[in-house]
DNA sequence: GCGACAG
DNA sequence: ATCTTGTCGC
């Protein structure tokens, strides 16, 4: 049985320890994660690809396989992602000083999304990257690449809706633990190569999908 | 009470 | 998230 209330105070508790201030000088190294499933849901899978900036060179990745321990459920994402992300986290041997989680920053309803979560396990800067809203108002962005709107719920702004390309969904980027509001808009800027999501996230996305198409690009990358 | 709801 | 080929649109 799964005490969802018990999670959420959990969260509230961890959410005060969130920092969102510029903690690090420009990376050198910087990481992308995600998460994916395997046997049907039964398994986690977990990527991190480290890449160096601003060559976006990959330096190194590693994938970590667990057993799935909660459902998904809106809200609690974290605790269903954070073990085999932690996993993957130990297999790293390059640390990164800035992370590209996949999923919300600080825009949750608690304040502690999975990237907040993740960032505050590990001590590391990081920043939530999700391709859809979980809370905020939902604005509607200008059609131009690089037009952002602030993303705000309850009169506060919880991070940003950024056309990241044109004719392509908006990202709902949010600061996970030690960035800015200004620097998570400014290094997913610095980030970009002209796809939808910035490199980091990219390349952990297409790892952590299992491709194919990833594996054999990376051939020709590493 | 009803609708919304990261991956 | 995942099951999955071709296909319509810019």
């Amino acid at each position: 049985m799964i005490n969802t209330q018990q999670l959420r105070q959990e969260q509230t508790e961890k959410a005060q320890q969130i920092i969102l201030t510029d903690q690090f000088t420009a990376p050198t190294y910087i990481a992308g994660a995600d998460v994916g499933f395997e046997d049907g849901g039964a398994v986690t899978r977990a990527a991190i690809v480290i890449m160096h900036y601003p060559s976006f060179d990959i330096l190194e990745y590693q994938i970590a396989r667990i057993p799935t321990t909660l459902p998904y459920i809106p809200g609690l994402l974290s605790f269903r992602e954070c073990p085999a992300l932690m996993a993957a986290w130990q297999l790293i041997k390059q640390k990164p000083s800035l992370i590209f989680v996949d999923g919300q920053g600080i825009a949750h309803p608690r304040r502690l999304g999975v990237a907040s979560h993740f960032g505050l396990l590990v001590d590391t800067p990081t920043i939530g990257v999700a391709k859809s809203r979980l809370c905020g108002i939902d604005k509607s962005v200008n059609e131009e690449m690089g037009s952002k709107e602030p993303l705000m719920d309850k009169n506060e702004q919880i991070g940003w809706i950024y056309r990241s390309k044109k004719k392509c969904k908006p990202l709902y980027i949010s600061p996970g633990h030690k960035v800015s509001m200004e620097g998570t808009l400014q290094w997913v800027e610095l980030c970009m190569k002209g796809y939808r999501l910035p490199e980091p996230t990219r390349w952990a996305d297409g790892i952590a999908s299992n491709r194919r198409l990833f594996e054999q690009l990376n051939k020709n990358k590493l």
